[in-house]
DNA sequence: TAATAAATGTCGTTT
DNA sequence: AAACGACGTTTATTA
C-alpha cells in the first residue's frame, strides 16, 4: 500500500501484484485509449484503476456507476514505463481488444489479497414470482391451482398453466417489469400453441407491477385480464417460506 | 489513507470522506443487502467498495468486470457503528431501494479528492457510421448519392435517404453490431413509412458488421440488399477526414 | 414525462 | 460456438 509513490515504485508494486493475482487499485493522472468494437480516447485527468486477479480491468472517474473504460474478465496485463509514464496495457486477443491506461503520476496504490467465498443470492427474479405463484397460488386469486409443476415447464415457453374455482383452464404469463403489449401476444401465442377445443373455456392472465400504454386495450379486445402483482412480494413471500435460499443452494450445486 | 484501521478509525474517515464530498475506496470484510426492484443478501467476504462524490456506490468482488451490488449517482449516505461492525446505507427515494454494507474489519480505506476534466470521446457509434457514409458515400456503393443532411433526418428514424447511380431511390437502415431480423422489419417499416408512388422502384440496404441467424433470407424475400461495413473502418474514415479538415483549414489560412 | 432505440451493453441458456 | 432473450439492465433521445 502506496501513498504518491513514485512512477518506479508504482511500476514495481503493480508488476508484482499482477504476476501474483492480486486484486490492485491504482489512483492517479491517467490517460486512457481503447481501440476494439469501437474505439474512445480519455485525455488526461484523475481516475481511480481497478486491475482484478482475474484479469477484468476498470477506469472509474470521480462520478458514475459504470466504469468510463473497462476490460472484461480473461484479458491480458503488460506494464512498461515509457519514458516518465507508467503504462498498463490491458488487451484480449478476440477481437483484438485493446486498452492502454498511462499514468503520469499516482496518489495512492494498494495490492490487495482479497478472500471472497461469500454466497450471493439475488431474489425476485422472474423465475422467483414464478415460484411465489406455484406456492401461493392465491397471489393469482383465490382457488388458483397450478397444473404444471415448477421445473416441468419449458423456461421461455408458458410460464403456469392452471384450473380456476370455476374449472376453467388458466395460461398466466408473468412478467417482473411493466408488461408490453409484446407480453399480451405472447401470451396469445402460448394460448393459441395450446390448441384447446372450443368446448372448454380458457382464460389468459397476465401478471406484472405495471402495464405499459396500450395494454389494457389490447387485454380488453382478446377478451384476457391483468393482475397487479409486485415482485418485491414475491420476494417477502419467498423469504417466509425460506425454502428459498435453500433451493438456490442446490440450483447452483 | 489507512491500513488496517480500527473500526472507529473507518467510521471516523468514511464519514469525513463522505460529508466533504471525496471518494471513498475501503477493501475489507463486509456483507451486503440490497432492496428495492429486486433484493439480494451477499454473506461476508472481502470485498472492494466505492463510493462517489455524486453518490454513487459499487462492491466489487474479487472478480467480474461489473459489482456484486450498487447504487446508482444521487443517492444518499448514512454511516454508523452498529455493535462491532460499521454499516454504511446507500439509499434512494425512488423505488424506496436501499444498500447496506455492513463491514466486520478493513484493510484498506483511503480517501481521495479527484480532479477529472479530461474529455472523453467514443468513435465509431451508429451516428459515426452514418457520418461516414455521408462523407464517403461510395462506402455503401459506387455512384450513391445521400439526399439526406447529416442533420435534416429525424434521429431515431430512417437513417439515411439516398439515390443510386440509376436514379432508384435508396433506403439505408445501419447497424453497428450484428443486424437481427428487427433491423430488417424496421427498414421494411421505413421503407413502408415512406409511401412511395409504385413507378419509382425503391432499394432498401441494411448495412451492417454482421448478420444475425435468418436475416440473409428475411432480407432476400423482402427484397432488400445487405452491405457490409465495420464500424472500425468508418472510425479511420472519420480520423483521415477530420485530419483532413485541418489541413484544409490551414491551407487557407 | 413517457416511449423508443442503442449499448464496447452484459449475462445467461439453448441450439 | 452462435443465437436468442432477459436484465435491479442503463442510458440517451425524441415525441
Amino acid at each position: 500500500m502506496l501513498e504518491n509513490p513514485s512512477i518506479e515504485t508504482a511500476f514495481n508494486a503493480i508488476r508484482y501484484g499482477l504476476s501474483s493475482k492480486k486484486l490492485i487499485v491504482a489512483a492517479g493522472t491517467c490517460a486512457v485509449d481503447y481501440e476494439g468494437r469501437a474505439s474512445s480516447k480519455l485525455n488526461a485527468g484523475e481516475r481511480l484503476t481497478i486491475f482484478k486477479p482475474d484479469g477484468s480491468a476498470m477506469i472509474h472517474r470521480p462520478w458514475d456507476t459504470p466504469p468510463v473504460n473497462w476490460q472484461p474478465p480473461g484479458s491480458l496485463f503488460r506494464t512498461r514505463l515509457k519514458g516518465k509514464q507508467l503504462v498498463v496495457r490491458v488487451y484480449r486477443k478476440k477481437g483484438s481488444e485493446a486498452l492502454e491506461i498511462s499514468f503520469d503520476s499516482l496518489k495512492m496504490v494498494s495490492v490487495l489479497d482479497l478472500l471472497d467465498t461469500g454466497d450471493f443470492n439475488l431474489f425476485a427474479s422472474e423465475n422467483d414470482m414464478k415460484r411465489a405463484i406455484m406456492q401461493v397460488p392465491s397471489l393469482l386469486e383465490e382457488g388458483f391451482r397450478p397444473i404444471t409443476s415448477e421445473k416441468a415447464v419449458v423456461p421461455g415457453f408458458i410460464d403456469i398453466i392452471g384450473v380456476d374455482k370455476n374449472g376453467a383452464l388458466v395460461v398466466v404469463e408473468i412478467k417482473r417489469v411493466r408488461a408490453s403489449k409484446a407480453s399480451v401476444l405472447q401470451l396469445k401465442k402460448y394460448i393459441e400453441v395450446l390448441d384447446l377445443d372450443p368446448s372448454r373455456k380458457v382464460r389468459g392472465i397476465l401478471v406484472a407491477p405495471a402495464m405499459g400504454k396500450g395494454v389494457q386495450e389490447l387485454l380488453t379486445s382478446l377478451g384476457y385480464e391483468f393482475r397487479f402483482l409486485l415482485p418485491q412480494k414475491c420476494a417477502e413471500i419467498l423469504k417466509k417460506e425460506s425454502k428459498s435460499i435453500i433451493t438456490n443452494f442446490f440450483n447452483k450445486n
